[in-house]
DNA sequence: AATGAATGAGTCTTCATTCAT
DNA sequence: TATGAATGAAGACTCATTCAT
């Protein structure tokens, strides 16, 4: 039923997607999806907080294997973690670009949380930054990230090597900011 | 009367804004605003157009002075032909993450076009790039613009000097391209 | 259950009232409520049955001990009689003011019964009386009973004796039929 | 508009009547009719407003031609008051009942405001009375006014002179209170 | 040409009722 | 027999669109 609900939203967006089409899509009766989902925007925040989870351990994997990599390696490995999570991500992004009010209020926890766990990360890698310094690299890093679902739906399309490209990128940003 | 709407889209979303909305904001009557547009869908496609049209004529000025810049000169031309586009493409994304049928088909388009124009004025700073890079690179830089008014709105917020990091980014990418 | 049915129709009316509420109320599941009340209707008319019963009963005992009884003592017998039913009553009304088809039916043959054994009561004290002063006489005794639950609740929040003043009114309808 | 919600109000009870059911019975669309009522609350709340409107004036009708009437001639005023309104009455009524959270909180201060120019009336044929007394009167002839709409329709069916009975109990409860 | 009241299709949501377990 | 998840008809309400004035 959620899926019902993410493939929808990611396909056609918040508003434009209705209970009736999730409800049917999923099999089920307009009635069944009530019982489980009191609201369209519960089931919207239902949506949002699966994929803040599914992201959450998603990203505890890079943090796992990120100990002892080069700057390549943890580029790669995020890029990973990106390209895991476009279709939930997708749904996500519907609803926060609707303006749903749950999940607006959502919004910041989660990407202060990422945030700070690739600020994290960057000071284990090099400690003598500043928190100012690391706070900064990973918002950046969280923009070059931002690219990756588009760039790997460009490439299936133009054939061009646009992930790499990316990685490459985001390799020469955390070596620059590592190498400090 | 476009204003209105363009106002209105960026603030609340294309579903979440009501024609009696945009012809109340801008002082006109419902009919009225139906004498100029036939449909709500036909709005949003004007204010596509609009925004497709001042986008262009802003990188025009980019490509005019681009002649003999330096890829931190041409940096910042880009980052400022971003930031001043702001307020138009906030309402042009309203529309195209609703998924309205008549912006998603304009939507290719006009990212090809300002595309192929990166491309040209990369070929014309380093000739012996093919058209495959030239353009996989106008894809990243593309990308890479697409990162400025998030950090803008998060700089307003946190403090931190991210338009500047996105510059010194940008110059690095279109020095390492151009300088192959 | 029918309890449970009784204070939520009661408190809520009958259409506020949902037939989960009511099996939740007695601690049953809703099949089981509905394997003794076939539907809503149903179970609305077995609680107007069981209020009618109860009216029967209680307006019984008013009867037997009528014989012999001055106007104020029968005055004060009926006053107690209404008072004793408050709480099926309220139910009852709940129901019947949401014009519940077979609802509605029972009301009149109640109605006329109670009459009917009002007028005998009357005509035992008074044989002069024609059936239709007794008639008429008590339906006006029943409009005067009626008063009784709204100026019980007016007297809690008034402090006023204002169901002294309707038991000393019935006394002197009541007294004014019978000396005729 | 009014008068079909009035009609449908008091014939069916407001929650079985249906928004639909009133603009068809107006004659018009459903979306005109929420152009005049934003609720279905709402439209019980005019309603409601309309019915103490009326009433209050009414009731004026009945304090202008008060002075120097005899007890007799105050309750048959008052009696033809209440027959005047009977449609409207049913309507408040109906939305009453249902707890309608808006209309229940008018109640009060109506019922207090009738009971209170009663009470003035009242006081002003006999100066001996106390506020108390004045206010416990007031509130019997309200209720025994209750009873005029169900006589009336009693009346109609039964044939006996059940309107007048209860003119002659309000006088003599008048004239009770006025001579003591 | 301008207006804005009227329209009704389409949406979310509730809840009486059923039936497989 | 008891359960409660599943069902879908029906209701309140919104809003893009029309058209008489």
């Amino acid at each position: 039923m959620l899926d019902a609900g993410a493939a929808l939203f990611a396909d056609r967006g918040y508003h434009a997607t209705t209970m009736t089409a999730i409800a049917e899509r999923a099999g089920a009766a307009i009635g069944s999806l009530y019982q489980f989902f009191p609201s369209k925007e519960a089931l919207a925040e239902a949506l949002f907080d699966r994929f803040a989870e599914r992201a959450a351990a998603s990203f505890a994997r890079v943090e796992e294997r990120a100990p002892g990599s080069s700057p390549a390696e943890l580029a790669d490995l995020m890029i990973g973690h990106k390209l895991g999570l476009r279709s939930d991500r997708e749904a996500a992004e519907a609803a926060l670009s609707s303006a749903i009010a749950g999940i607006v209020e959502r919004r910041k926890p989660l990407r202060d949380a990422v945030r700070a766990r690739i600020a994290v990360l960057l000071r284990s890698m090099n400690p003598s930054l500043t928190w100012d310094e690391a706070t900064a690299a990973s918002v950046m890093i969280g923009q070059i990230l931002r690219m990756v679902p588009a760039l790997a739906a460009d490439e299936e399309e133009s054939g061009l090597p646009l992930v790499d490209e990316a990685r490459t990128l985001l390799a020469l940003y955390i070596e620059r900011v590592v190498r400090t």
